[in-house]
DNA sequence: GCAGCTGTTAGTGG
DNA sequence: CCCACTAACAGCTG
């Protein structure tokens, strides 16, 4: 459940879910995510409850009553699951239960996630080195960020300590929309190409997240929908094939005709 | 069987 | 310091 629209989804449903309700019980597993111990966790949220949630990037933030907050990652696989039932969800590596017997499961199949305890969301984000949000940033703290950049467009829209909330995916997107290459380096960009990629940011995060919210479908024109055909789909502008390249290590999807050279 | 994947981090090297 | 790239993490999918 990874980038910031996907995140968002996740906030939603944790306010939908498990605002003010006592938590009666606490268990943990596997340690791997508890980026402190886990008794300090358990400690921590016995008894308590949670008041009010806030993302940042790809972090969501549950504010506790008593005692700072609880942060969540969500690495590749991760995503919570509230449910009423006694079947504990496979892959939970944090349940808590709730005083009207109600749950929540943190769950995550291959590990990546993290759990921290922070004392602010400000805190956190000094500690963590995490940049301005990707739908809070202003269009000047966006080109001051790019002034002297020499690296890929890419790789600064995925750089957490720059933008956070950006990810693989919707890197590819945004470039997708601004029909501008991904190995594109920075300071090869004019302005006016900057300030429709700073354009697209907003625009791109804002349908993804509605449309994760309302559980619908990205528009047809959306590059993400094809990435699972991979190479050689067809673009949905021209009669560009879509290719598969490397850009910051990470498998990139562009189309050559829209995107042209860089 | 093997490669690849919406993420992050440590290590290497330019 | 900036930046690109790789491997590693772990489970599932094609």
């Amino acid at each position: 459940m990874p980038e910031l629209p996907e995140v968002a989804y996740q906030k939603k449903y944790a306010d939908a879910t498990i605002l003010h309700k006592k938590i009666i019980a606490v268990e943990t597993g596997d340690k791997k995510i508890y980026q402190s111990p886990k008794s300090d966790f358990e400690k921590l949220l016995v008894s308590n409850q949670f008041e009010s949630t806030t993302r940042l990037g790809k972090y969501l933030f549950l504010k506790l009553k008593k005692n700072g907050v609880l942060v969540m990652h969500f690495g590749m696989t991760g995503k919570l699951d509230f449910y009423q039932h006694d079947e504990t969800p496979k892959y939970t590596k944090l349940k808590l239960i709730f005083e009207d017997d109600s749950k929540l499961a943190f769950t995550c199949p291959r590990k990546f996630a993290k759990l921290y305890l922070a004392e602010s969301v400000e805190a956190f984000q000094e500690s963590h080195n995490l940049g301005v949000d990707a739908l809070a940033i202003s269009e000047k703290q966006f080109l001051d960020i790019c002034d002297g950049r020499s690296g890929t467009i890419k790789g600064l829209l995925m750089n957490q300590s720059l933008i956070a909330g950006i990810g693989n995916m919707y890197a590819d997107e945004v470039l997708f929309q601004t029909k501008i290459h991904p190995k594109s380096k920075v300071n090869n960009l004019s302005q006016k190409q900057l300030k429709s990629i700073f354009d697209k940011i907003g625009d791109v995060l804002e349908v993804v997240k509605e449309a994760r919210i309302e559980g619908k479908r990205v528009p047809e024109s959306y590059l993400t929908r094809l990435r699972k055909e991979g190479e050689g789909a067809d673009c949905p502008r021209n009669n560009g094939k879509i290719e598969q390249i490397k850009v910051s290590g990470r498998t990139t999807y562009y189309c050559p005709v829209c995107q042209g050279e860089f």
